[in-house]
DNA sequence: ATCCCGAGGG
DNA sequence: CCCTCTGGAT
């Protein structure tokens, strides 16, 4: 698709600073952080990982981490007992069937509790280049306002992962994520993106048809004047 | 109130 | 498909 591969283009040219904003110095690091990272903001899992890592350094330390002092220090991250449930199983499952070592296949990854497969490509893309689509909330969301899917497709994030797969370069895919999930949360807002600010407006199916947020929309009328 | 780069269970 | 788990920022 053309227009897709355009769209990409210029959001590429927008955010060239695009990345990961997740703090990590090994796969390890990278896993459990991204699994702290769920509904939760970087800035926050960046707050919580250098003590945890410095604590609890490597899958075997971790494995036999204390639960309750786990918890204490996951718990600003939110969703704590989860968590803390899901890097005492991951742990473990590294130590016992991976060696101590994260595997870098999906199918492998997703195996581990607490790690579906959001975080499994998060893991392959930043920590080991292997090529990772990452379809979590925003990146749903944009590729159905932007109708690189068919609707039906667009319902199932699988679908979803394979159809965008199948439109980009596999090199392309990790920073294809990267991009869009930039311009979810800087501009193409869930409730009211701002449409007026928006550098793919212009080729974007879904513009002029919602709200656009006042406060963007004042900023382009005081930086450009009215349109 | 609503949002934050979800996953697992029913 | 739905629900729950969780806390801090805006």
């Amino acid at each position: 698709m053309r227009r897709a591969r355009k769209m990409h283009r210029v959001l590429a040219e927008t955010y060239p600073e695009a990345g990961c904003e997740l703090d990590f110095t090994s796969p390890f690091e990278l896993l459990v952080a991204t699994v702290l990272s769920a509904q939760t903001t970087d800035r926050r899992v960046n707050a919580v990982t250098p003590g945890l890592f410095a604590t609890w350094p490597d899958p075997s330390a971790m494995a036999s981490a204390s639960r309750a002092e786990l918890e204490q220090v996951l718990r600003p991250t939110g969703f704590f007992r989860a968590k803390t449930d899901s890097l005492l199983g991951l742990s473990a499952a590294l130590v016992d069937r991976y060696d101590g070592q994260v595997p870098a296949r999906l199918d492998e990854l997703v195996t581990l509790p607490g790690v579906g497969r959001k975080t499994a490509n998060v893991v392959l893309g930043n920590a080991f280049d292997v090529p990772g689509l990452t379809v979590d909330t925003h990146v749903a969301r944009l590729v159905r306002r932007f109708e690189w899917v068919p609707p039906e497709i667009a319902k199932d994030p699988v679908k979803t992962e394979h159809a965008i797969a199948a439109i980009f370069p596999r090199r392309d895919w990790t920073m294809l994520s990267h991009r869009l999930i930039w311009h979810g949360r800087r501009r193409c807002h869930a409730k009211k993106p701002a449409c007026g600010a928006c550098p793919v407006a212009r080729w974007c199916p879904a513009f002029g048809t919602g709200p656009t947020d006042p406060v963007e929309a004042a900023a382009l009328v005081t930086t450009q004047g009215p349109a």
